[in-house]
RNA sequence: UCCCAAGUAGCUCAGUGGUAGAGCAGUCGGCUGUUAACCGACUGGCCGGGGGUUCAAGUCCCUCCUUGGGAGCCA
């Protein structure tokens, strides 16, 4: 059994024989002797293994080093030395090596060299041997794991919230429909319309575009829950920061207003960015490198002042600002840019949809740290959300970073009944539809919020990465489903 | 869905109406320990698809497809 080169190159040099197995990166080689790069996921980092041609080990000749091209799996073992050459403290002194999968060279497509993102996510099958992605892909997981444990050190429960629901009032955009009727000829009622009570579920159903509801539902009998799952939206979104597949993460609490729940949001977001630099050194480290080379590339005026190390040391060390919505409109409407009508949409009244350039110049000009703003006109907002005292507002709350824009979005619920009822009435939600949610307020109804974080947005604010696409294994765009 | 840009060798790109190029990769050879090794030679093209203008189109026009950036919607 091979040991990971993660353990490999922590271990000392010795006598004893160490196996190890994995993907060739790169093979140099000379009259006598060849290197190879040997990487098996475990680490961003690669085990050199030295093959000493003229030592006349069995079965390392030369039909066998042939074989060893980059892209190729192969076991070795050998004695682990101290290293001649000054890229790596150790080495692997190869006395067997087992090709176990070739990869010809003439087609392989991945080169020991830099490769376009857009190139790479054409080879999403291979894209997971590159050291962009494998890095990514460790902090993903690395991410997830984090999420469940502060939920879990923090009494949170995690609730599974179904991925197919009946549900057609999330109102957070179009659905997917889930469906076994038939393609041709489908069962019609007398108005021409799909009859779907005859349907699997006997009524029409789709993927979920969000377990808030639901979570809601969980919250009002275990206090504190969080769900982390999968949701689907059908928009026809051709952004850098949209999926049509993503995780989601939406933490309910009982008993919290929306203070405890910025408090949270705050909290969570620094812990996760404490846990990554800390338990991710090696792969942040190369992230921020080649955040670094990206920025350079920029001309000077768009360019970062700090690297994506120190950037996110900021964001977790200090205090996000929180301002309401009315205080955002204030600032934009007397900022340079609007004056000198340099915004796409200018800010002239209160009321008016913060648009995408208007966040960032508030989280990237004027507090250049992460924001949070609350407090939204109603008629902006989703029907759940609790109106506050002033009847013209909601006590929602948004948290806004540098690059990703809105990575969280939250609210106090509306807990009171009759209010809650309006309030569907006012966004011409049928009541009947939601009468599960509405029973919620009728029996021990109690003040409580929430909100939800968007996975692969908190992994491009985290590793750096500017496409969504990136950060995600199997990334599900319009026209794209590939791999 | 809208606006803009781009599709030329396996990859990254140059080629602005007149014989299709470079670097890298690959192959072969060389090199006594390399670090995306180095040195030399060779191979490699329906110039995204279709239609048009022209004596002549990679280059100009139309159209479709794909990709990227921005916008909307949002997480």
């Amino acid at each position: 059994m091979s040991q990971s080169i993660s353990k490999v190159l922590t271990m000392s040099p010795s006598d004893e024989t160490v196996s190890v197995s994995g993907w060739v990166r790169t093979k140099r080689s000379s009259k006598n002797v060849a290197f190879v790069a040997l990487n098996d996921g475990s680490t961003i980092r690669n085990l050199q293994l030295v093959i000493d041609v003229d030592k006349g080990y069995e079965g390392l000749n030369e039909e066998v080093m042939a074989k060893v091209t980059t892209g190729a799996s192969l076991c070795a073992s050998g004695k682990l030395v101290a290293s001649q050459g000054s890229g790596q403290a150790v080495e692997l002194l190869c006395e067997k090596i087992s090709v176990q999968g070739v990869a010809d060279p003439d087609e392989y497509p991945l080169q020991p060299k830099k490769h376009s993102l857009e190139f790479l996510r054409e080879i999403g099958h291979l894209r997971f041997r590159t050291n962009v992605f494998g890095a990514i892909l460790r902090v993903r997981h690395a991410m997830t794991f984090a999420i469940h444990k502060f939920f879990n050190d923090r009494g949170f429960y995690n609730i599974h919230t179904p991925i197919i629901t009946g549900s057609d009032c999330e109102g957070a955009g179009e659905m997917f429909r889930v469906t076994t009727l038939p393609e041709h000829n489908p069962p019609l009622l007398d108005d021409g319309k799909i009859d779907y009570a005859q349907d699997f579920f006997g009524k029409a159903t789709n993927l979920t575009v969000s377990g808030q509801l639901e979570g809601e539902l969980a919250a009002m009998a275990l206090g504190k829950i969080y769900t982390f799952g999968p949701t689907f939206r059908a928009e026809n979104s051709n952004t850098s920061r949209h999926l049509a597949e993503f995780w989601m993460i939406e933490p309910e609490v009982a008993f919290a207003d929306l203070t405890d729940n910025m408090n949270l949001a705050e909290e969570f977001l620094q812990y996760l960015i404490g846990y990554a630099l800390e338990n991710c050194v090696d792969d942040m480290d190369f992230l921020s490198k080649r955040y670094a080379e990206e920025e350079k590339l920029k001309p000077q005026a768009e360019r970062e002042e700090m690297t994506l190390l120190e950037k996110l040391e900021f964001v977790r060390k200090n205090a996000f600002e929180r301002i309401t919505y009315t205080q955002a409109i204030e600032i934009l409407m007397n900022c340079t840019p609007n004056k000198k009508k340099k915004f796409q949409y200018p800010v002239e009244r209160w009321g008016i949809d913060l648009q995408s350039e208007h966040e960032r110049y508030l989280v990237e000009k004027h507090f250049k740290k992460p924001v949070i703003v609350t407090d939204y006109p109603r008629e902006n907002k989703a029907f759940y959300m609790r109106v506050n005292p002033d009847e013209k507002t909601v006590a929602a709350m948004d948290i806004l970073v540098p690059g990703v824009g809105e990575i969280i979005g939250g609210s106090q619920r509306e807990e009171r009944f009759e209010v809650l009822k309006e309030r569907a009435a006012e966004f011409k939600i049928p009541l009947e539809s939601i009468w599960w949610y509405l029973d919620i307020r009728k029996y021990g109804s109690v003040v409580h919020s929430g909100f939800g974080l968007g996975f692969e947005r908190l992994l491009m604010f985290i590793t750096g990465m500017t496409n969504v696409r990136d950060v995600s294994p199997f990334p599900r765009t319009p026209k794209s489903a590939e791999f």
